[in-house]
DNA sequence: TAGTGGTCTAGACCACGCT
DNA sequence: GCGTGGTCTAGACCACTAA
């Protein structure tokens, strides 16, 4: 059982007053408890009876706010037995569109692997990307991506260095293959959607991937997002051409 | 006014008596007028009370069954004027992941131009993908796509002859710039939703983009789906890595 | 068997767009 | 003002899960 009180009115100092729908701020109410960890995973967060009766809405309305969780991706329903909050496996995910033709031929996603954690001062571009002030301190992952002991993707992540300060704690050695589950854990920081585009750049030295200017070399910029949009990593990705493979669904 | 009747009830051959939710029937009643092409574009379709006496249900099992159709695009509610079919722009949808920086080096989608369209036999690897009896007749056409005048993306798009007859009457000539519209238009096929997978190729000569062996092109194989995720169109796209550029929303 | 979410009803009132 | 969809309620019964 999750015994976390449920302290919320409804009011949102920002909401006061205005005309939002209830459902919508229920669901906000909600959500407040999903980013602050305040229910579990594995233990169902509180019925839709309780909701109802705690925030004093129909069961209905309650239904309304769970249901625009659901398709955000943040809870899971299941019949019968409750309804979960959801940590997606991000394997799935983000990294679904990535893959590497191994040495079987079959796609694969490359392992990775951090190499380095460097304090930077503000670089304008990506201070503006990352919605940061403009002399906020960065933070600078240099990470590389194997598939079969090989370096495929070369990687540079620029992060707030206020908000992932405490990465700086943490040896490059000591990183997870997957970014974004450890970003949640040590940090706080959910990734939730990410905007990518993948263009070619020709005149680059690489010396992870042992490429020379000349060489045409994939570059993937990715702009990730938390739940409420706001960016919050930076990341720049190089990788030969050869056995790279990208899939999309759309729509 | 939209005076097509409604002569539907809510059975239907293969779910009689079996466990398929209200909401679920009325959503397909009216997913067939939609298909059927009974109600016009502008004009509002029938209220959600007139659809609920017409169902003899409830107005919020109709308000489920619609907002179903409103999730997967094929319905925009407006409030206080009605609830509308919505023919989705495809200049935005399927194309804006696709991009080639131009002479101002900003974006543009390139310009499509048929070059021929061919009937062809069956081909194994094809007929499979498009889920074609292994007999059944191809048709391909053949397009480029331009940008400042210039051929950047060569492609090879196969589809059913069967369901795509109407295309062999018409001259390479006339066919739109956009394809899927014309689809729509000229053989009732609506592409809805679609699979990319981006790689690369160096082993290929290819005329229209003048490249040799040992040049790197950009694959990109397309499987296009309808409404009901069947897949209507097989597309493999050759395009030259200079000023490509490929922009995802992931999630 | 008890409790969950899933479906469905029949109302009410509100906000918006048109005329 | 009138009709549209938008929100909200307070019930009912069903289907699934777990103990």
């Amino acid at each position: 059982m999750n015994n976390s009180p449920i302290v919320d009115d409804l009011s949102s100092s920002s909401l006061e007053g205005l005309r939002v729908p209830l459902y919508e701020r229920v669901r906000l109410a909600i959500q407040r408890h999903l980013v602050a960890h305040d229910w579990s995973a594995g233990v169902p967060i509180p019925t839709e009876q309780e909701l109802a009766r705690e925030y004093d809405v129909s069961v209905g309305t309650v239904r309304k706010a769970v249901e625009c969780l659901v398709k955000d991706g943040l809870l899971v329903k299941k019949q019968g037995r409750g309804t979960f909050i959801k940590r997606p496996d991000f394997s799935q995910s983000l990294l679904r569109f990535f893959r590497y033709r191994g040495a079987t031929d079959a796609p694969v996603v490359p392992t990775g692997i951090v190499r380095s954690v460097e304090t930077y001062a503000a670089i304008k571009s990506i201070n503006e990307a990352l919605h940061l002030d403009a002399d906020a301190p960065l933070l600078k992952l240099n990470r590389v991506r194997l598939v079969d002991n090989t370096v495929v993707l070369s990687e540079e992540i620029w992060l707030s260095e206020e908000r992932f300060a405490a990465l700086k704690a943490i040896p490059a050695k000591h990183f997870d293959n997957l970014l974004y589950p450890f970003y949640d854990e040590k940090c706080g920081q959910f990734v939730f959607s990410a905007d990518e585009t993948l263009s070619f750049e020709s005149q680059l030295t690489n010396s992870m991937l042992h490429a020379e200017p000349g060489e045409l070399l994939v570059k993937i910029v990715r702009i990730a997002y938390d739940v409420k949009r706001n960016p919050i990593e930076y990341r720049i990705t190089y990788g030969r051409p050869e056995n790279f493979q990208y899939q999309v669904k759309i729509r």
